[in-house]
This record gives structure tokens, sequence and C-alpha cells, in this order.
DNA sequence: ACAAAACATGTGACCGTTCACATTATATAA
DNA sequence: TTATATAATGTGAACGGTCACATGTTTTGT
């Protein structure tokens, strides 16, 4: 198959000139006359010559490419994770190759790929989903740079950048709390991840700086999604315990359990209070309206962005880890609790 | 900076063979006898070797990388194509470098380092979205493989894979006549593009075809934005315009236009039936449930990706356009009209 | 005015593969 | 047995850049 490709010599002989002062030429560098740099340029212009970037890499040793690692991408707060951390690598010439994996044991190939097409450093959303990030361990200790995003494992020394989970949890307990409400039924993710168990860390520690006493049985372990939410709300009535407030580790599960308590002829807010997690899009269309924490999603994305790029650019860098703010959006979902007794089914 | 990567000279050296021979091996060519193959594959696990995509592609002048540009990765619609699209190229040893150009203005730039890049061709999302699909043509006629996904430009012979629209217009609009709705409200994304068009010429249809007259006043030009569509309901509301139902051309819209009705005292579905498109998540958790329009995004993704492989593979691959079809979703935001005359405020 | 430093440019080797071709060993046929 | 096809392996030259170094030309300082 014959290649048709205006190279760095085709410029040179046209400009009449040895190849590397086109070299010099593309790449800004000093020593270059004025003039023989307007004659390149020109040459450049006539020819449409394109630098080929696999042939730098090849000579570089670096692809300015970075891999990122993502459970999927329609989840829209990867999406704009992601969508942020490439705005920012590209301000910095890098490209970033998306993955997802499903699984943990898509990972693996995933990663291996990526490795062959020599990424120069890996990022990698929710490691602690389905335990993925023991695939990095090996990369780190080699020393290829990798960067935790969004639900880190919080004891291992690699760079990262998280949100503060547990002052998020306790910001939205403590607005119901000082609602009035007392018994606070709150759904948490999967306890095997991070973010799930520092939430609900926030929620205890809220109960118990008010002194409130927390009922157990209130909280309850669900898998993100709105079913399993709906689930757990429809059983804690069917229970017969008793409730005035719900606290969702996200929004999709907040939706569950507004469904599930409007099924029952419950009304939000006005019987139970919802808070949520995440701010998702369109979520301020829904009824009611979902009062929530917010997180800075571009901030994930950008600073994850920056770190690798600065650890795969200085061969001396340190890890870092970043922790970033929750912020509470206070909507039509909750309102304080102004009746006799909670409610009972 | 020094390298330090295992070659597969090194695995040659290790095995006894030529580099040659390791290189037949790690391509699975006949020709290697089952001993050497043995030996070589040893001297690979022994060192851990990973073959060079980059050296690779620089020899076979191939990246077999593709390049998709979408307005942003946030949009689910356009997360849904991306992810399957990915899916499938990674099916056939492909992987894609996303890029997201939010004005077109920002289209030229992502083109150019892509091409730097020496991907193998192009999946662009929404061409049609300002014109962006303008930047593409200078590179189709160099013989460059472009796939136009959704809202494609419908002369231009590209290969593209798209969606029936105006059917799906006619569909939406049929099921609303069905039930017995005579004025119908409308609201459509911009006109510039073509699936707005298309979708208002399927409304167009349904009308002519049921021999229902049409009032020109019903169809109003919104943005995509529930915003836009709030404003666009409450103007008709204010206009003192009658209707009972509203198809909009995107579930966002519908979103907004119901809340609209709900801000004026109306019921969906009870005073108004309202029917959207797209079939976004969670919009079957919304109240009411909303009836609307699917569209297979899956197929988008995994279409387009073999389309635009062939090409890259076939010198002489012909261009191909694909259309789909759309689904009706029945939820609860329709409902038959059942009483004497149209809502008048 | 002359040595030293700074600037401008060119040459050869290399990055890690694959390709086309050459060579050698082995099997098949006459 | 010898000619001949076939299988197995090796060699040199690309692919399109960058790097280190060599060379020639100016500028600067005293």
């Amino acid at each position: 198959m014959p290649r048709f490709q205006v190279t760095i010599r085709d410029v040179a002989s046209l400009a009449d000139v040895s190849y590397q002062t086109v070299s010099r030429v593309i790449n800004n560098r000093k020593n270059v006359s004025p003039a023989t740099r307007l004659k390149v340029e020109e040459a450049i212009a006539e020819l449409d010559y394109r630098p080929n970037a696999i042939a730098r890499s090849m000579a570089k040793g670096h692809t300015y490419t970075l891999g990122c690692i993502s459970p999927n991408l329609t989840n829209y707060i990867f999406a704009r994770i992601i969508e942020s951390a490439q705005t920012e690598a590209r301000r910095q010439g890098f490209f970033i190759l998306t993955g997802s994996a499903s699984s943990a044991d898509k990972v693996e190939p995933l990663i291996d790929e990526m490795l062959n097409r020599r990424v120069d450093g890996f990022l990698v959303l929710n490691p602690r989903d389905d335990e993925r990030y023991l695939h990095f361990l090996p990369l780190i200790e080699k020393g290829i740079p990798v960067v935790y995003l969004k639900n880190t494992p919080k004891d291992e020394a690699v760079s990262s950048v998280s949100c503060d989970d547990k002052t998020g949890g306790y910001v939205a307990t403590q607005h119901l709390l000082t609602l009035g409400h007392q018994s606070i039924v709150t759904i948490t993710g999967p306890q095997s991840e991070e973010c799930s168990q520092e939430r609900l860390a926030g929620y205890h520690q809220a109960f118990s700086e008010s002194g409130i006493s927390l009922n157990e049985n209130l909280s309850v372990e669900g898998d993100w999604s709105a079913k399993s939410a709906g689930k757990i709300i429809q059983n804690l009535l069917d229970s017969g315990e008793t409730f005035s407030a719900i606290f969702t580790q996200n929004d999709r599960m907040a939706i569950g359990a507004i469904r599930a308590l409007q099924d029952a002829g419950l009304r939000v807010p006005q019987d139970i209070s919802v808070i949520g997690y995440d701010d998702i899009p369109l979520i301020s269309y829904f009824a009611p309206p979902l009062t929530t924490i917010h997180q800075p999603l571009d901030d994930f994305g950008r600073h994850g962005a920056n770190l690798l790029i600065s650890a795969v650019m200085n061969k001396d860098y340190k890890r870092k880890q970043v922790c970033l703010g929750a912020q509470l959006i206070q909507r039509d979902s909750c309102v304080e609790f102004n009746r006799g007794g909670d409610v009972r089914i």
C-alpha cells in the first residue's frame, strides 16, 4: 500500500535547507534566522505539510496521549469529568484515548491495549468500583503515571482527585436535621465503595453531633439505581418503620424513592422530605425539583488531567491527593418537619 | 531521556532467532515452525514484551485509531452513540480518539490535531449542528474516510447513519391524532438542522393524511433546551391559542413544556397530552412518565464504526447511507382527547 | 585586530516495527 | 536420485521524525 505523505524532507528540499532546519522551525526553536524561518514556513504552507505525530512519538518516546478508563461513558458524572479532562489535556497538547470497562475483568485487556499504544499515563474513574483499581497497582509500581478520579481508595499512595464525601453526607443530613427531621432514612451506594462509606460516615457524624438518636434500621444499602431505592422504600413502608425524610446517596435513587413514596400515596415534600446527591441535569425540572448535593465535576477533570500531565512531564513529580468540596443545592424537595408525628403506614 | 523498552530484538536474541521471526509470531503468520513459535512465546512472556503500536503504525501507515468529533460528551445521546461505537471499534482492533467541539470554529483545530496524529478516519456526530460538516468536505475530497452520525446533511455523498426522523415525527403526531387530538402544538429544534425539518415534515404528513386542518401558529421553533420550550408554551398560553396536545422534538423540551403547563395550572395528561422524542434515561420516572419516540442509539454507534472501518480497510469501499427506524414508547403522558373543547386560558 | 563565544546550519544514527526479498532447510514428485 | 516446490528463517531498507554532534559563520570583548 503506497503511502503519499508530505515529509519534513519534502519541505526541506522545497525550501532548500536541511531537514533539521525544518524540524527546528516546526518546533519553534531558537537559532533559526528569520529569513530561513520564513522560507520554511512558506514551503510548509505550499505543501500543506503536517508533522507526523506518530513519527514524533516514536523518536521522543512520548505519545502525548492519556488513557482514560471509566466504567462507562453514559453516566453523566463520568461524561462530564472526561469532557473537562479532555479540555484541559488538549490545552496542554495532550489527547485522551477513552475506554469503557463495564466490569473489572474488562479492565485488564483495556490497559494492555492502551499500554501497547504507549499512552503516557492513565486517568482512572471510580477505581473502587468492583475493585478495579487492583489492576493498576502493578503499573504504579513500574512508575507509570496513574491518577485516580472519584471514588478512590483512600490509603493508596497514588495521585488522586476525590470529593469530600464525608462532608457531603454530613451537609445533607445536617440540612434535614436543621429542618427538624429526626427519623431520616439514608439509602447508600454499595458499601464496598469508598464514597458510600464516607457519605454514610457524614450521616452518622451529623446525628452524633446533634445528639439525636439514630435508628440503624433506617440505613439501607442500594446499588445506585432508581429501582433499588424504590424497593427499599417500599420495604421500609411495609415494615412499619417511621421516618419523615430520606437522604439518598445519588439523585437516581432519590427519583426511585420519590416514585415509591408517591405510589404509596405519600407526597414529597409535604409528607416526606427527600435530598439527593450529584445534581444531575434536568433534576431541577423534576416534580418536585430535587434538593441535592452538587460536586464540582469540571474541577475533577481539570485537576485530574493536570496532575497526570505533571507526572508525565516531570520525572521527579511527587504524588498528590486533591480533595474537592461539595455544595448544598436547595430546591423544593425538603421542607420543615411540622407535624405531630412521623408517617406511619 | 533514556528509554527502557523491551523490543522485538530483545525477544529475538533471547529466543535465539531473528527479529523477523518474532514479528511473524506476534502477527500470527504461517511459516513458523511450532517449536520456534513456542520458543518465541516463552521469551515474550519472560520479558513481558509488548509490541509497540506506535512503531507498528509508523511502519504500516495505519494507526487503527478513529477520530470522533462531537459537540459534547455530556449529552446522553452522544455519549451512548460514542460508547457503542467504541465497543464495536475495539472489537475490530480500533481505538477511538474523542474530541468535543462545542462550536463550529473549534472543529478545525480539532481536525488538524487528529490529522497530525494520523487517525485513519473520522466519525462525526451531528454534522449539521452549526453547519460543522462544512469542515469535513475537504477531507472527504482528499479521500479520507468520514462517516456522519445523526442529524446528517441529506444530500451529501458521504457515508452516514441517520434515523428516519420523518417517520418518527409522523408516528408521534399520528399517535396524538389517533387519540382524538386535533390541535397539536409542535416544538421543533432549530430549523437549520436536518432532523428538525424531517420531524416537522412527519408532523405535516400525519395531518395531511388525516385530513385535519393544521394551525400554523402551533408550530414553534425551540433550541432543544427545556427552557426554550417552557417559554414557548407560556407564550402560546398567553396568546390564547387553543390546543390539547404537544409534540416536542426532544425529551428535554417536553420536560420544559410540562413544567410550564403545570405552572399554569394545567395537568398532564388530563388537560394536555405531551409526547417527547429520544427516550432519555430516567424519563420513565418523570411525573408523568413520558410517552416518547425511541431511537436505537447503540445501532448508530455500531453501524457508524463498522462503516468507517470498512472504508478504512478497503480502498475501493463504496459510500453507504444507513437509515434506522424509530419506535413509539407509550407511557402515561398522552391520553384520549375526551372533553368538549380544547383548553383555553 | 584576533580569540572566544554565540549563532546558524548540516550530517549520521536511532526510535521499533514491517515489508520485500534473499537464503537455507525440508518435503514432494518424477 | 535429482529437480522442484514449499516451508522456515534471515537481511537490508524503509516509515518520518528527533537527538547529539560537527561544521561554518557571525558577533562580541579587549
